[in-house]
DNA sequence: TTAGGGTTAG
């Protein structure tokens, strides 16, 4: 602590005037030390007050040492304030749970569990406070089993009508998927605000499960006002679904609520459209966000990238560089992607050696599997094989790698490889076949659908939708119908369509752990839509909640401000 | 009354 002793110049009291004979004097001297940490901005003026208050003898006052923590956990100098913490006489609750926010904070939930298992030890009881913390440190490790622990003592200590305690376990839950638990925690909840219903709303979404995400936010705004976090995650919603029109309609609400400045809510925006297909929407509102980071830049970087448009996701790349943003791990895989599609495989694998060397960026198995992908699509099958042999991850990873090679020696005429990789595929198949469950994953692949444990059914149904669609003077070929998913033949097949008017239609229905089935617009013009709906819900055995696509009518470009669409 | 909850890109 040698650089708490700083030169004192903001004051030169005696202490002797300080001690708490005086208390009168004691109060205000306090009082303002107390503001001067509220308004510190810099690590050296938090060291300037804390060497005034060491000469003045107030360390010994466990509020003032609070506030002196708090101010050194502002700057991130987390040593300098478990230092602290250890020379503190009597810390009391408020300084065990801001130490634990700051290891959260710090990026290392794990230390701040383990002082919450300290804190009794000590004498201390923890408080509402201290089990929101604790359960926001389970919420970042994913841990549910400690997070049940606490929960357990929170419904013990009668914490459960706790307000913030309860919405940080619904988030917990859903940050450890454990959507029913979630769901449990807050229709039991006694009180709710506009936070815990968007913690709710943010657990179907980010558990695939968008359609009860607009369903709980139908039954919210009946009776209270959303706000930008809300709208966020409503959008979200939309993304995750290709519900472009109610993501309009909740464009429309950003606007009119004046939240269209919000970086975050645009970056949410960006991503939406180009998920929908709107990929020159998803432009508009990029270039109006004033000063865009690095989330928004991906957005647009994978966007274009995913919708075919690999020069203008690359140009986007080279403007964040220019505009000194710094890229991060995800950026490097829409610009991977970009490639890729584009065939410019040099530039590809030139942007994955500068990963590291250029921006420090460690690359991991999904570069690799994305730049086998690219070279796979080239014909360089060879160069694919070496490199996909030296990659290992987790299962659904490897099925993508193995699959992807699979698929491009096949369309290039390598038997060898061919083999090579459903040999592959088959061992993984029978790795994973013992942890198979009913109702479980459809993970399929473009040209692949062997690895799918329905393929045939399923391809049954499609090559009957093709029928009955030709019936009505439907063409086969690269448009119209698009069902399969996770690789990118049919995102190719979307970008077939060119026609941003067709685009702006399909609709996606995604299903939890995998599989995805797109319809696209104008397969409406050949067949009824409810039809095809309904036939591949048979197939799966899910329920699908049946869009009537014949709204797309009523929306022209433009806002759509029809309130009750949601 | 110093400490606690929700949003964006793969």
């Amino acid at each position: 602590m040698k650089n708490y002793f700083k030169p004192n110049l903001l004051l030169s009291i005696p202490s002797l005037h300080f001690s708490r004979q005086n208390p009168k004097l004691y109060f205000h001297t306090n009082t303002h030390f107390v503001e001067q940490l509220q308004h510190s901005k810099t690590l050296n003026s938090v060291i300037s007050i804390h060497s005034n208050i060491l000469k003045i003898g107030f360390l010994t006052d466990t509020y003032t040492t609070n506030h002196l923590l708090n101010a050194y956990l502002r700057q991130k100098e987390i040593q300098n304030a478990h230092q602290l913490f250890d020379e503190m006489s009597q810390p009391n609750v408020v300084s065990w749970t801001s130490l634990m926010a700051g290891y959260i904070n710090n990026r290392k939930p794990w230390v701040a569990l383990r002082l919450f298992e300290t804190m009794p030890k000590d004498q201390v009881l923890p408080n509402s406070f201290t089990f929101t913390t604790a359960i926001n440190a389970c919420s970042f490790l994913a841990d549910v089993e400690t997070g049940r622990k606490i929960h357990a003592h929170v419904e013990i200590l009668g914490l459960k009508s706790d307000l913030v305690v309860c919405t940080s376990l619904v988030d917990m839950y859903g940050k450890c998927n454990d959507v029913v638990e979630a769901q449990k925690v807050f229709d039991t909840m006694v009180y709710r605000n506009v936070v815990s219903w968007t913690s709710m709303m943010v657990v179907y979404v980010q558990n695939a499960l968008g359609e009860e995400a607009l369903l709980l936010f139908r039954e919210f705004i009946l009776f209270m006002s959303p706000n930008h976090f809300m709208l966020t995650s409503v959008i979200s919603a939309c993304s995750s679904l290709g519900r472009l029109v109610t993501g309009k309609v909740t464009h429309g609400a950003v606007i009119r609520r004046g939240y269209d400045g919000n970086d975050v809510v645009a970056s949410s925006l960006v991503d939406m459209y180009a998920k929908c297909g709107c990929i020159t929407y998803s432009r508009k509102v990029f270039r109006l966000i004033v000063n865009p980071g690095v989330i928004p830049f991906t957005s647009m970087v994978v966007g274009a990238a995913k919708y075919g448009q690999g020069n203008l996701s690359l140009d986007l790349f080279e403007e964040m560089i220019e505009r000194g943003i710094r890229p991060n791990d995800v950026t490097f895989l829409g610009v991977l992607h970009a490639c890729s599609h584009s065939g410019l495989v040099d530039i590809g694998l030139e942007h994955l050696n500068s990963m590291y060397t250029k921006h420090g960026i460690v690359p991991d198995a999904k570069h690799y599997i994305c730049a086998v992908d690219m070279l796979g699509r080239l014909g360089r099958l060879d160069e694919a094989y070496q490199l996909a042999k030296t990659i290992s991850t987790e299962a659904k990873e490897v099925a993508l790698l193995w699959g992807s090679l699979l698929s491009a020696s096949r369309s290039h005429g390598r038997l060898d490889l061919t083999v090579e990789a459903g040999k592959k595929l088959l061992e993984l198949k029978q790795q994973l076949a013992g942890t198979y469950i009913k109702d479980a994953t459809y993970a399929f692949y473009a040209g692949d659908m062997s690895s799918c444990t329905r393929g045939t059914e399923i391809m049954n149904v499609l090559r009957e939708l093709e029928l009955r669609m030709k019936e009505r003077g439907y063409v086969s070929g690269s448009k119209g119908l698009v069902f399969v998913d996770v690789e990118e033949e049919a995102e190719e097949a979307i970008v077939g369509l060119h026609s941003e008017k067709l685009a702006l239609g399909f609709s996606l229905i995604s299903m939890p752990r995998g599989m995805t089935i797109r319809i696209m617009k104008n397969l409406r013009m050949c067949l009824n839509c409810h039809e095809a709906f309904k036939l591949i819900s048979d197939v799966v055995k899910r329920d699908i909640v049946v869009r009537d696509l014949n709204r797309f009518h009523h929306f022209k470009d433009g806002l759509c401000t029809c309130k009750d669409f949601w």
